[in-house]
DNA sequence: GATGAATGAGTGTTCATTCAT
DNA sequence: CATGAATGAACACTCATTCAT
């Protein structure tokens, strides 16, 4: 019975998201998650080992779908600036359109829960933004610094921006996207 | 008579600060933060309301002495660039010598207790650096964009870099601090 | 899946009852009454809300019971006199053989939780006793007053004269449960 | 300082009984008691050995005054009709005038405090009544049955009737309690 | 595979009482 | 005498997980 699998997995997704982002990592018990998703919490564990797996899944499942997105229309071999202009942009659209699965991984990147993840199952996601900017390193165009640097002033921002905790008074109109990149570029250009 | 005692509360602060970032937000519990700070569970209500009242009191209390760290040795008739530069280098000393303060604000700022704040409490704290950058505005020193844009690319990057697991790969050395800056400052400058 | 265990609930009722007659409603507690129906705490809130909601629930059971004991053999058309005998002996039977029952309403009239009751759920159990004494009125064999006030004078002796703790010195033998009807029957006959 | 002292205690009193009223016996701690009468908690063991003292000598101060009212104005040469009439009317009185006593009784009487009582130390109280009563049946007045019995059928349903919790549809009226006790003479007499 | 029942361990909080002043 | 601080034990209730079907 595959189809019947994916619906209750599906829904189950999005019962954590929706649970996470409206009463928070603390109060989203397994019972209520199960509740949400019209399942008996004893389902849960048909599909995943315990709590905290399905709440790294979750995660990861988002981080993925980010990724797949902020590369859409990316071409290796397009002019750097242009590149990095196109998955900002990209982020931003994703992230204004989702903002329930953006929330949930803010609060899960700072709890505990992210131990048990390995990093790299995350980072390959976002090898070919290094790989960009690796090569914008090696052909001058970017300075010449560690990467978690570039990272923190290139799409570090974007995250406190679209955070609407962090960023309250900020509209996120065409005008302000825009001039947030302009700073973006020249923190990182040579 | 007993008057309230101020090593207790202190031990409190320290027992909560230090559970955080052991066990996480979620884990922390009353019984625990009370063991740890070797007091009664019921003590903990003689000095704060509830949980709550507890952890947001911490939160408070670390983000004033952030700010009065920060804005340590600081003139408001300071060059512009030498006062941004001297907050830049004080948040990084704070935060790598309270790597645990600095990880309880994540960890509290994501979480859904961070909405029962007053923002303003925090916010009246960091006002200097505000008026700072406004006057560095008017200067046509800084980029003339709305001031929560140019702090996600001057203070946030802080949070990033000082943040172990965010940056696991980066080592805090003064090499990096300086070119942490230089980024800081050709994104926000005029 | 398991199925709700009617034993299980039947435990919970006596044991509600026995705690509530031996150590009284305020020391009853939800731990001493699971451990006393040797059932997890826990369990008690798969059968019941919360706390109030067993309290209740054993109340309006217990108060069933009686209106049902109270009313077996009564036959509508029998004389008044008679049928109100029949009901007084009846109920003195029950109470005598129940008496942890009847101690358990009395400590619940009287506390809190009985505010919480729709007093029509208890009251639609004695219309019966209502519709004899009201047909007694119309056949002026009973004084025409309050039907509050006939009922203070019929049913509510009953409960002090069953009530050890009210009336310490009297034995509850057939010749005073006789007496006791006559005063009765004296005090609302026409 | 005599004044002191007794000031605090009526405050104490004053408040238990307020308190007892409002949120009930389980609700209704050492901590709240001491707040409502504007006294430290630990004052209250000052006066009293423990919480139960300070509950069982409110009942008894109570009960003491309940008494007295009740057999103001009475000779014990009245004739005896007049004077249970007497009593009668006293106590309806007493009891609308004092719900908040009266209704402390109740939740008392039926609560595992009142085992703690000495039964004497309340019955001495009342003795005059039941000479009264003595004096009726040896006069042949009265029926010669068991007090307890008489005792339900004469004061017993006053408590019913003034309960506001048992005769919720009731008015006390004057034509009411004229009512009433034409029942309980009626009940009791020869 | 899927379920609701069942649970021991734990939650945040309040309790009656004692301590130190 | 009078107090607010301090407390271990208990409170009502929920947790993540497993059981029996």
């Amino acid at each position: 019975m595959r189809t019947k699998d994916e619906i209750k997995q599906q829904a189950l997704f999005d019962a954590t998201v929706k649970l996470v982002n409206e009463i928070g990592f603390v109060a989203s018990s397994v019972n209520k998650i199960a509740k949400e998703a019209k399942v008996s919490p004893a389902t849960i564990y048909v599909y995943y080992k315990n709590k905290d797996d399905l709440l790294i899944s979750t995660y990861i499942s988002i981080k993925r779908s980010l990724s797949e997105a902020a590369l859409a229309g990316i071409d290796e071999n397009m002019p750097i600036r242009s590149a990095l202009k196109k998955i900002w942009y990209n982020m931003f659209d994703y992230i204004s359109e989702h903002t329930e699965y953006f929330q949930y991984t803010e609060q899960f990147a700072n709890s505990p829960y992210s131990e048990q993840l390995n990093p790299e199952e995350i980072e390959k996601h976002f090898e070919p933004m290094q790989r960009i900017i690796q090569k914008g390193i090696d052909q001058k165009i970017i300075k010449d610094v560690h990467f978690d640097i570039l990272g923190a002033f290139t799409f570090y921002p974007i995250m406190v921006l679209a955070n609407a905790r962090l960023s309250r008074n900020l509209e996120l109109t065409e005008e302000n996207i825009k001039s947030a990149f302009v700073l973006a570029w020249d923190a990182i250009k040579y």
